[in-house]
DNA sequence: TACTGTCACTAAACCGGTTCACTAAACCGG
DNA sequence: CCGGTTTAGTGAACCGGTTTAGTGACAGTA
């Protein structure tokens, strides 16, 4: 390539500095025609070898990258998925159960090609988020089907998979059977003795009219778990079911505001497994040891689940599986762009006994 | 709204169902131009109230959505920034670093109205990522300056800052002080007499040459140790400096393969907390105790290294706050156009001791 | 009445690519 | 040497918005 093309006039420099190149400059640069630039990169097989070569070549010493944006827009596709949640993204990011999601979902869209987008409420408005995002589909995790922005996307005939939601026509989604899982961990107390039980739910984020969020998620669970109350002629009273944010933190204070009203369980079912490892802590610091005076039994089965001390018994749910299985059925909805019946998924979830868990000790201690 | 002017022919209404609504639809069905539908949405008060009215209501029937790719093509700018890592997000999920310094720089991003993208290899490439991705400036993490898709991002003229690299010419940068970290976790376990240590560094994505990568901050902590060890007189072999993937799994593997080969340590420094957790349980396995048999010392301080059993001692950074000035940097860069001097943060590091070190035993146990 | 200013709105250019429809030249068998 | 096909490349339209420069109607002023 001769120095002659490249060196630019200090005007042309100057140019160059303030705005990148376009495939108009590498066109006048190479002396072809904007199309021919183009073919370069995406079909060289229309350009002789020599002429392909040439292009890329002046392309290069000009530092010109195609832009992405104007590609979008002429392909009228992003190759890049929403991940739709109703939390703020720092929330979002200190969840294990959120990270696994994500690597399941990350998992299945790298294998395909497509990039990821995390949406969440911009300026505290989800709906502004979307209104921004440049995706091609979106997963929407947690958020409860008459969402006002879940409205929004399909108003908007956007592709769209739901997950631990409740099933709205037309579009596909995926969900454990949390009822089942619930009724395993109850089951499991209940055979162990308990009659005395505290219930920490996950809070959901606030709804707008500022009531605390109840995902569909925490009613299935709670369902299960009184189904077995039930049956056993255990009473689960209102104040017996608390709620906390989905993290250690969240899971300590939960417990210590239950113990502070005077409720002493002899058993805690935790709707998360961060939950049930922060009320582990907030037990331990009120001087219970467990599970000789407390058992508790989570929900997920987090990597860490099998780590902390004592090993928690859980149920398990195939989160990552979720997650790449979300994408999954997304992209048939994506790619395709027939209308092809939606699918739904029901993934199983299986109870893990470990060790915070056992026995209801003869007396219950009366004074912490 | 005249149920006249809505009401579709049906020929209208297939178009509509294929294609979704466009400017000019709206335009046309409200009887206006263009222009003044763009108006209605972004500078309501150069249109008279009740035309503006009037388009947003004809738009909302019709589910019109401004296109966000358009948007972002006109206006040369997408709002978001980009989370460049050498490695697979799957992998990026699972490990708590990445999970509290992204939970860092979203919160800096949200609060400053941006999105975020999480750039990653694609189809095991990270160039092709970045040449699809639609950022106005990256976050790097973990990048080597040298990294080639660093220079892929200058030459593009991308606003970029760095995060744990080493400083490059025209570009803001966030570090921890990672060499004195490690010389405060090395003094520490030298003060409690250990002498035979083993030193578990975190492997980096391999480069495409294969070999293992070493990135500056695993170069950094080893100075560190180095410096301390060499200064007590304690010589640190090549055998015992072992390597593992960021990660409880990574932690654990890597200590077996060095107990394997016969190493006998009674100090572990982990260039991560994952790692030495890991490195414990894998410990655990093998019948020590810890710290009566095995004292572990971790990098990092996150959220978990309190909870585990025993409590982690482990070398304290700011990561929430690594990502939040980063992108505080990077915005900088970003909506000033002119050339502003690049900055440079180095923040501090501090030895956080728990329950995890001890004095050296007396006597070391000879065979597993 | 002519002159100026404001208001409400529009036509056309533009952002930076891709692609459709077309052409000139080279090639090829008969 | 002719008609048909390939090859290599081009110009213009297009993707779906925003923005610049203007236009006609009307009101206010001198």
């Amino acid at each position: 390539m001769g120095a002659t093309v490249l060196t630019p006039s200090p005007e042309e420099d100057m140019e160059r500095r303030r705005t990148r190149p376009r495939i108009a400059d590498v066109a006048r640069e190479a002396g072809v025609s904007k199309t021919a630039v183009s073919f370069a990169f995406n079909s060289p097989e229309r350009l002789s070898a020599e002429t392909a070569i040439r292009i890329r070549e002046v392309a290069g010493a000009l530092g010109y990258r195609p832009n992405p944006v104007a590609r979008m827009l002429t392909q009228r596709q992003t190759m890049t998925l929403g991940v739709l949640t109703p939390q703020a993204l720092a929330v979002i990011f200190s969840n294990p159960f959120f990270a696994l999601f994500s690597e399941g979902v990350a998992h299945a869209a790298e294998d395909l090609g497509y990039e990821l987008h995390f949406i969440s409420p911009l300026h505290g408005s989800l709906a502004l988020a979307v209104g921004r995002s440049t995706v091609d589909g979106v997963v929407a995790i947690g958020l409860s089907a008459d969402h006002p922005e879940v409205g929004q996307i399909r108003g908007a005939g956007l592709p769209m998979v739901l997950v631990d939601s409740d099933d709205l026509p037309g579009h596909s989604s995926v969900v454990v059977d949390d009822e089942a899982g619930a009724r395993a961990a109850a089951e499991h107390l209940v055979e162990l003795g308990h009659r005395d039980l505290l219930v920490i739910a996950i809070e959901g984020p606030a709804t707008p009219s500022g009531e605390p969020g109840r995902t569909g998620v925490t009613e299935r669970r709670l369902r299960g778990y009184r189904a077995v109350l039930e049956g056993a002629g255990i009473e689960l009273s209102a104040e017996r079911v608390v709620a906390g944010r989905s993290s250690i933190d969240g899971g300590s204070s939960a417990f210590q505001r239950a113990w502070a009203m005077g409720i002493r369980p002899t058993a805690v079912l935790a709707m998360s497994d961060a939950i049930a490892i922060g009320a582990m802590r907030a037990a331990r610091e009120l001087g219970l040891r467990i599970p000789d005076d407390l058992s508790v039994v989570g929900f997920d089965d987090i990597d860490l689940a099998g780590h902390v001390d004592p090993p928690l018994t859980t149920v398990h749910q195939p989160i990552r599986q979720k997650g790449a299985d979300a994408v999954r059925l997304l992209l048939a909805e994506v790619e395709q762009r027939e209308a092809n019946r939606p699918e739904h998924i029901r993934l199983e979830t299986r109870l893990i006994v470990r060790a915070s868990t056992g026995p209801a000790p003869q007396l219950r201690q009366e004074v912490p």
